[in-house]
RNA sequence: GCUGGAGUGGUGAAAUGGUAGACACGCCUGCCUUAGGAGCAGGUCCCUUCGGGGGUGGAGGUUCGAGUCCUCUCUCCAGCACCA
């Protein structure tokens, strides 16, 4: 027979109603006896109807809002909407709405929508981005930076969505295409605004540090930022028309270009010098100078041809392009020696100094540059490589240095190498040997051959030359060495040979391996370095080694050298980073107008603050255009005249939305003050933010800018804290039912009313929660069976309040009790609610299998299932006669139960093999005890002798057994 | 390529270095009948001679004991990527 279920619909309008009444989710931000709590999650677009997504992000971070206040905290649980954006725009184009009636409209119905999850947010701290009372203050928060330097106007090549008609940040262009819409990017030259967010690049990464953020989080952000250090080095110029040297810039500086390098340490090797085609210094020379280039022609097509590129198409022709600039030199300033310019796609404008000196020798894509356009390759560093395990170099001893040959023998019949496997050692390599005092290195190298493998007939292959340094312990002399490798080529002629001494072939063992069986083979530290050279007539190696070829710091360290060569060459320390500079201002109406007007000279000041909120003028034209929509407004400008003064213009710009929901959590703490953005005493009492609760898409977007914005803030002495969020966690995604992202375009798109209506919105928030663990990103298709099932559960919960009678708990319920709430209080504390609800499912499996349940530990039940099931909760607490309401209760406190017995396991070597029931505090004897009695134990204590025992009390017990 | 993270049943997933697979979904067997998106009971990692034996991507190692720690390796996911 089917028992009886609960009215859901009924229970949801009478507890919401109740809580509305009791008015319990409002926040006293003023209140002094509880701690503070501030848990925020992101608030959302108002596209126009809630999706489950939403009810991930939102109910299940209810969840713990609701926990944090029954533990008695000063929960502020507030909610807003990020209210500008495109779609509002799109709505207007499409359909003719007016944006600004659009986006009410959806808010309407969203506030409606949440309220029917039964989350506890607080609406009365609701701010809405796009409203005047917010904006205001937005505006009024960047005339502050704009006073502080940190937000400009330059121009710049920016990133342009020719879909959305408007330029995007870095942050918002994924694999070259847009974040927002997915259309491929193009390079525009714009005068636009930006924020000063590189200035905080150093701040922003060491911030990150002590913040009890995943790895992955912090990582994501750090490599966006992407540090790195070397050197700016300055390279003269000389041109080939001599008249030109006098030439002198504004500030009397001869012509020169600036690069920046992270190894300065390979200067000596740096054979020519690459400029980006955007670099000014050649848009300079191709402006001023005439014929200052002999192949003007072909470098301006050159700079056309990749300005028409797209960052995409740069990137998918790996092949390097360039141009030679002719008729101008650059001077090494470590050699002296004049090197070749150009110009070539590879090297980025935006990056560093916008141009590299190219080391062919010690970088892989100046190597391959220099060997399209034939360019001389001087190596600077020799390879250097230190043995690990047994012959590691033992430390505090000197190195005996040696200088020994590197023997490659080819043997061309069936393409082999001649390798040696040391019988003496666990050594694999080639044929190595010292070379004697007046000997010539290919006679020493034929000498050890024949001395060492007998063959006779080898010929000699002339390289370019090559050398490796090896540093190992010598376990034979009992010394450290360094041997200065040189390599030597041989082919064999034939397979002659002469018989080797006993001797040697107790070293030796003679193998032949192909080129492809030589890395696996090869153990000596420089092994892969010889498979990946034996062919290669040129080659580049990028790591660290001894210096040559580089004058006075021959032989020295490259690391070590490193900052003596810059001053050597006069360059000076620098830290770049990947990081750019944000750009805010977009070409489109719905957003935030930037607080700018321009006097008839095109100066630009600000909008003094009596005239802020600066707010949208509703007279524009929603046509697409790549002007500004804002242009098009007549009141504008007729505003900014009848302020300003006649020929005084507007800025038609807009911002960025990631702006606007930079500081919104700073609002909700004074949503409503129309005197200032916030107030002081409430975010001294307030910030960080205890928990931020979003998704993982906005790590290198929102959660940098905001964090930026803050650090900004803090600096005008806005905002108390340095940094705005403390825990963060990446809510994952709910995807359809086929395991595909929801979308309209796959039809999977899961409606949540529906489900709400048919199981009741406890079942669905208990579904979500169920689903996985909350603080990891992970992503979960949806599944009906999952929110029937949860509502089986509940109605379980439910069918128990008819075996509820008055009375104390029993011993029992006490014991199951303690279990139940530890674990689901450390659980949910962890944002772990999918074990959380397990444990309600085993605690409610407990307490049906009972005659009858006391009313003490099923109200103690209502309680830990409050934040989860908050509708159905409360009733059944209503029911029961508990006071007040559930959710003003007190969160279950730990219970301390002493048991009797505990069941722990035993392992016979390791392996569980049984279990035994014992006091807790039971001694190692009794528990042999009771081991014994086990009928597998025993049996198997009878094969062997115990060797050993480890008793751990409470947990297990292992017993050490040699079989006899 | 570089940097992070993760690999456990048919599925979502559990396991402070201490009984691997909790809790669910699905599936199987039986029962029940107000035929319901029902309820109840049992089963569900693999092998088994029913005593047991094996098992957390793979190979080693540390440990009395390893899914968990270390080394190597493979695969997948994410971020970055011609960043000098």
């Amino acid at each position: 027979m089917a028992k009886e279920r609960f009215d859901h619909v009924a229970i949801e309008k009478s507890a919401q109603e109740k809580w509305e009444a009791l008015d319990i989710y409002t926040t006293d931000l003023t209140d002094s006896e509880k701690e503070p709590y501030y848990l925020l999650f992101e608030f959302p677009y108002p596209s126009g109807d809630l999706h489950i997504g939403h009810w991930f992000a939102f109910a299940l971070t209810d969840i713990f809002a609701r926990f944090k206040r029954m533990q008695g905290k000063n929960v502020l649980f507030p909610m807003g909407f990020d209210s500008f954006g495109l779609p509002a725009e799109n709505a207007a184009i499409k359909n003719g709405a007016d944006p600004a009636v659009w986006t009410n409209a959806n808010m309407e119905r969203m506030r409606a929508q949440v309220k029917t999850m039964g989350t506890s947010v607080d609406w009365s701290k609701e701010v809405v981005t796009s409203s005047p009372e917010y904006y205001k203050w937005t505006q009024w928060l960047f005339s502050k930076l704009y006073d502080h330097g940190l937000a400009y106007r330059k121009e710049a090549a920016v990133k342009w969505c020719p879909k959305d008609q408007t330029v995007l940040a870095n942050e918002q262009v994924i694999d070259g295409k847009c974040e927002r819409c997915d259309s491929e990017v193009e390079e525009k030259f714009l005068t636009q605004w930006f924020m000063g967010i590189t200035k905080y690049a150093e701040r922003l990464l060491t911030d990150l540090d002590p913040l009890p953020w995943r790895e992955e989080m912090k990582d994501a952000q750090r490599a966006w930022i992407g540090k790195s250090e070397g050197a700016k080095l300055t390279f003269p110029i000389l041109f080939a028309d001599e008249a030109k040297n006098e030439w002198r810039d504004e500030e009397g500086n001869p012509a020169q270009v600036a690069v920046f390098t992270t190894r300065p340490d390979t200067v000596f090797g740096a054979t020519y010098v690459v400029l980006a085609p955007e670099h000014p210094w050649v848009t300079g020379a191709l402006e001023h100078g005439t014929d200052v280039f002999s192949n003007e022609k072909e470098v301006r097509a050159y700079i056309q041809e990749t300005a028409k590129k797209t960052e995409r198409e740069r990137l998918e022709n790996k092949e390097k392009t360039g141009v030679k600039l002719e008729g101008i030199r650059a001077v090494n300033p470590a050699t002296k020696g004049e090197v070749p310019v150009y110009i070539a796609d590879y090297v980025l404008a935006s990056y560093g100094t916008g141009a590299v000196m190219a080391v062919p020798a010690h970088d892989e894509r100046d190597f391959d540059f220099a060997q399209k356009f034939k360019l001389p390759i001087r190596h600077v560093i020799e390879p250097k490589f230190v043995a690990d395990g047994d012959q590691a170099p033992i430390s505090g001893q000197d190195f005996e240095r040696r200088e020994s040959a590197c023997i490659v023998v080819y043997n061309p019949k069936d393409k082999t190498y001649l390798c040696n496997n040391w019988k003496t050692a666990l050594m694999r390599g080639l044929f190595t040997g010292g070379i004697d005092e007046n000997e010539d290195v290919v006679e020493a190298a034929r000498r050890e051959i024949l001395e060492e493998t007998g063959y006779t007939n080898l010929r000699h292959i002339e390289r370019p030359e090559l050398h490796v340094n090896t540093f190992f312990f010598h376990r034979m002399k009992g010394v450290n060495r360094w041997s200065h490798f040189t390599f030597v080529f041989f082919e064999l002629e034939n397979e002659d040979c002469l018989p080797v001494t006993d001797e040697e072939s107790a070293l030796h063992e003679i193998v032949w391996k192909s080129a492809e069986e030589l890395d696996d083979f090869f153990t000596v530290p420089e092994g892969w370095f010889i498979a990946k050279h034996l062919d290669a007539a040129e080659y580049c190696y990028s790591y660290d080694g001894l210096l040559m070829n580089s004058g006075q710091f021959d032989g020295k360290d490259n690391r070590e050298a490193m900052s003596e060569i810059i001053d050597f060459v006069g360059g000076e320390h620098v830290t770049n980073y990947r990081l750019r500079d944000w750009l805010v201002s977009r070409q489109r109406y719905w957003g935030c107008p930037i607080p700018v007007v321009y006097d008839p000279e095109g100066a630009l000041h600000l909008i003094p603050s009596e005239h802020l909120p600066w707010t949208l003028p509703t007279d524009v034209d929603f046509s697409l255009s790549s002007e500004s929509p804002l242009a098009t407004s007549k009141e504008l400008k007729e505003r900014v005249e009848r302020i300003f003064g006649e020929g005084w213009t507007p800025e038609y710009d807009t911002l960025d939305t990631f702006v606007d929901s930079s500081w919104y959590f700073l609002r909700y703490l004074d949503s409503k003050d129309e005197n200032d953005f916030s107030d002081q005493s409430l975010l001294k009492k307030w910030l960080p933010v205890n928990r931020y609760s979003g998704g993982s898409e906005h790590t290198t977007m929102h959660l940098l800018y905001s964090r930026f914005f803050h650090k900004a803030l803090y600096d005008l002495a806005l905002v108390p804290t340095p940094e705005p969020f403390n825990e963060r966690f990446n809510r994952g995604l709910i995807l359809g039912t086929d395991g595909q992202k929801m979308s309209k375009r796959w039809g999977n798109v899961v409606n949540p009313d529906e489900v709400v209506a048919k199981f009741g919105s406890d079942a669905v928030r208990m579904y979500l929660a169920f689903i996985g663990p909350y603080n990891e990103p992970g992503s979960y298709p949806w599944k009906l069976d999952g929110a029937v099932a949860m509502r089986k559960f509940l109605d379980r919960v439910y069918q128990l309040s008819e075996k509820v009678s008055e009375g104390e708990l029993s011993e029992n319920e006490r014991t199951s009790l303690a279990k139940a709430a530890k674990k689901i209080t450390g659980d949910t504390e962890r944002f772990k609610f999918n074990t959380a609800i397990s444990g309600h499912m085993v605690f409610v499996r407990e307490l049906e299998s009972a005659e009858t349940v006391s009313k003490e530990v099923y109200l103690a039940l209502l309680t830990l299932m409050a934040p989860f099931a908050p509708h159905l909760a409360e009733h059944l607490w209503e029911r029961m006669g508990g006071e007040g309401s559930v959710h003003t209760a007190s969160w279950p406190e730990e219970i301390a139960v002493e048991e009797d017995t505990v069941v722990i396991g035993v392992q016979v070597n390791g392996k569980r093999r049984g279990e035994i029931v014992l006091a807790p505090d039971a001694s190692e004897e009794e528990a042999m005890e009771a081991a014994k009695a086990n009928e597998t134990i025993g049996r198997l204590l009878h094969e062997g002798k115990v060797e050993k025992v480890v008793y751990v009390p409470g947990r297990i017990l292992n017993l050490v057994i040699t079989r006899s």
